[in-house]
DNA sequence: GGCCAGGACCTTA
DNA sequence: TAAGGTCATGGC
């Protein structure tokens, strides 16, 4: 371990729901309190103690330059779920105490795009062997990289008919059609639309690129398990007008809830 | 062994 | 606009 460590409290972070909660693929748990991330080409060790905190074994410096930033320790996580609670809706409230330690990460656009193309119709668990297998160690394929694949070299890792999806925006990128620092640049309606120019990317995907590439939290990803809670405890509708400007964190603490009730 | 997975896309009507 | 079929693969 490096003598250098960054502590941080646990009263809004842990990185075992982080983990779990359905939004990053590389961070896995590689002990009984330790889980190792991979993200901008760097990883990290996170360990929790006994004291309530979480231990992120690395310097200061590396802490400012990529982790700070990722796991989004600007924001007050407490004050969000403070206006989450006063909305009073029991359900909610459940789903704030239970994942109390969610956050929206800060990931790398190109992986997110890639990531979540890759998780449509989808299971967690192969989604993460798939991306593993995509990695070369640390380091996820940048779009030339990518676009160096055949779709058969694809479909051989167990992409199956996404295989052509990543072909095609790994050439759009190269090729200028697509550009991701022009796309960080847009607000959220503009880059929901322009990602959905794209093969592969229908309007769910291009909500999770927008809320965990692009950090637009007014974004409000609905798969299955939203329309599920929404069907079932919603009656079909639910109001995000409540939340306006962080319904994507809402949406978080939703799905991550319902999971669990579900024994996933 | 059948159902499901953080859906998208195409064809019908 | 809406409904239904199809698409690869493997977890459970």
């Amino acid at each position: 371990m490096k003598s250098d460590a960054i502590k941080i409290p646990s009263q809004d972070f842990d990185i075992e729901q982080i983990a779990n909660s359905g939004q990053c693929f590389r961070i896995r748990k590689v002990s009984s309190d330790t889980w190792n991330v991979s993200a901008f080409g760097h990883t990290l060790n996170v360990r929790k103690n006994g004291a309530g905190e979480h231990i992120l074994e690395c310097s200061t410096d590396e802490y400012r330059e990529i982790w700070q930033d990722y796991f989004d320790a600007q924001c007050d996580y407490g004050a969000i779920k403070d206006s989450i609670r006063a909305a009073r809706d029991p359900y909610l409230i459940a789903a704030v105490d239970y994942g109390y330690g969610i956050r929206i990460l800060r990931q790398d656009l190109w992986e997110t795009i890639v990531t979540f193309i890759i998780s449509q119709q989808n299971n967690i668990p192969r989604i993460k062997r798939i991306i593993s297998k995509l990695c070369d160690g640390v380091n996820f394929p940048d779009p030339e990289t990518l676009a160096k694949y055949s779709e058969a070299d694809l479909e051989a890792i167990g992409l199956g008919y996404r295989a052509k999806y990543l072909v095609e925006i790994s050439r759009a990128v190269l090729s200028g059609e697509l550009s991701l620092s022009e796309l960080k640049k847009m607000n959220y309606a503009d880059a929901v639309s322009c990602l959905k120019q794209f093969n592969g990317i229908g309007d769910k995907v291009a909500n999770c690129i927008a809320l965990y590439g692009l950090h637009k939290t007014e974004s409000f990803p609905i798969d299955v398990w939203m329309k599920r809670i929404i069907n079932n405890r919603y009656s079909g509708h639910f109001n995000t007008d409540r939340f306006t400007g962080y319904a994507g964190v809402v949406q978080q603490y939703m799905f991550f809830y319902e999971r669990h009730l579900s024994g996933k």
